[in-house]
DNA sequence: TTTATTTTTTAGGTTAATCTAAAAATTATT
DNA sequence: AATAATTTTTAGATTAACCTAAAAAATAAA
């Protein structure tokens, strides 16, 4: 059955949703993520039931079908190997990608991904630590803390972002943070949650509980 | 002025019908090429215009204007370093990358265009011989001859093709016909415009006048 | 130079994806 | 349990890109 752009987006953004919670995703917070409205949302959800992507019952919110969800696996998968071909191929900054792989990743052609994934030497990860489906639409499981939970002074590494923004990302690369470095976190401040920590052995400097959140690190 | 991926398409095949005339291009041309009712045609070109794209005065065709040509030109230029970028670094053959890149076509970030270009070395030309616009939508002008237009027996050497569907792109490479072919013409019959030919010193071989057309090549 | 043929445009509809405003259902608060 | 607030859905429009059928204009033929 033939799928849109639009469609896709849908099913992304559902998934992404999905990943967070195990309850059903309320048509608002599909409204939000599509900067749509909620009257449009309902439409779609209707007609992506229709399908049998999803499963919608009105009032009930919605959760993605099997076939919905590897729809949608297929879709982050083209997406993180376009961003990692950005980045490692094309000498684009990390900061720099995301908007392009919007695009690139509703280009329709198995073979194409297939080739690229090779081409890229099978990444297990995106240029934000983000994981990359396998071609079966297996997701390799990384288990990383968000900085913002751990308790005490300890060692750790950088190992991901939970946020994709042009803002966000140029702030840590001019924090010197980047994939892989390695924090040693010196003191949690209980006032305002900022961390004090050097970044790969240099002088440290404070971090604000709001970059911390979106930071994810292997202990 | 936002353009969508429709009107991309139009200008595109304006463009191209433009290439072979120079009189003014007709909306049963368009309408052919798109894939598309006459109607249809019309109603795009009122909106083309109103665009400032084309000039198009009603029952008097269209041709595309300075601005059209720019964006037409942009989007070749897209076309044929997709092209080159799926032969050459992703391992498809000539037949398998137009449709392909029908769709890269459309990814919009003059800066990933650039880079790619860059990181193809600035090709000239794409897989089926091709110019490439530059930059500044300058094309390389390149004169080549149909195999179909050559009166006499004599050396020549395969620079290009004038068709990219896949089932004349496979019936060349199983005839050994690929770019850059060494063709010995030995005889061309006049009954049905067939040409009797060495490829790359092989034995002789009968080409017919349908698939000559269709090849070009430099004397 | 009429008449016939072909081409192009207009008129009126359809579908996908969106919107605003109003109604209905659900959830939270007295 | 009744009322208030919030969320979600429906109703009715809009826009882009397409369609068919009919009308108008241009071109070709008699
Ligand atoms: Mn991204
Ligand atoms: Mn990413
Ligand atoms: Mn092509
Ligand atoms: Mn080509």
């Amino acid at each position: 059955m033939a799928i849109s752009f639009t469609e896709e987006n849908y099913l992304k953004v559902i998934h992404r949703l999905s990943e967070a919670t195990s309850e059903d995703i309320s048509t608002n917070a599909v409204a939000e993520l599509m900067q749509t409205k909620a009257a449009s949302v309902t439409d779609m959800l209707r007609k992506l039931a229709e399908k049998g992507w999803v499963n919608y019952q009105k009032y009930q919110g919605v959760r993605l079908s099997a076939e919905g969800e590897k729809i949608a696996l297929s879709i982050v998968r083209k997406h993180r190997l376009w961003e990692v071909f950005l980045v490692d191929k094309m000498g684009f900054n990390w900061d720099e990608v995301h908007e392009i792989a919007e695009q690139l990743e509703h280009i329709e052609s198995d073979q194409l991904v297939n080739k690229l994934d090779e081409y890229l030497g099978f990444p297990k990860t995106d240029p934000h630590g983000d994981p990359i489906p396998n071609k079966d639409g297996v997701l390799p499981e990384l288990a990383y803390s968000h900085l913002s939970d751990i308790k005490a002074a300890k060692t750790c590494k950088l190992m991901g972002v939970a946020q994709d923004s042009a803002v966000f990302l140029q702030l840590l690369t001019k924090l010197n943070l980047s994939l892989g470095a390695k924090l040693d976190i010196q003191e949690i401040n209980e006032f305002d949650r900022s961390i004090f920590v050097s970044i790969n052995d240099a002088a440290p400097i404070f971090i604000s509980h709001e970059v911390a959140k979106n930071i994810l690190v292997k202990i």
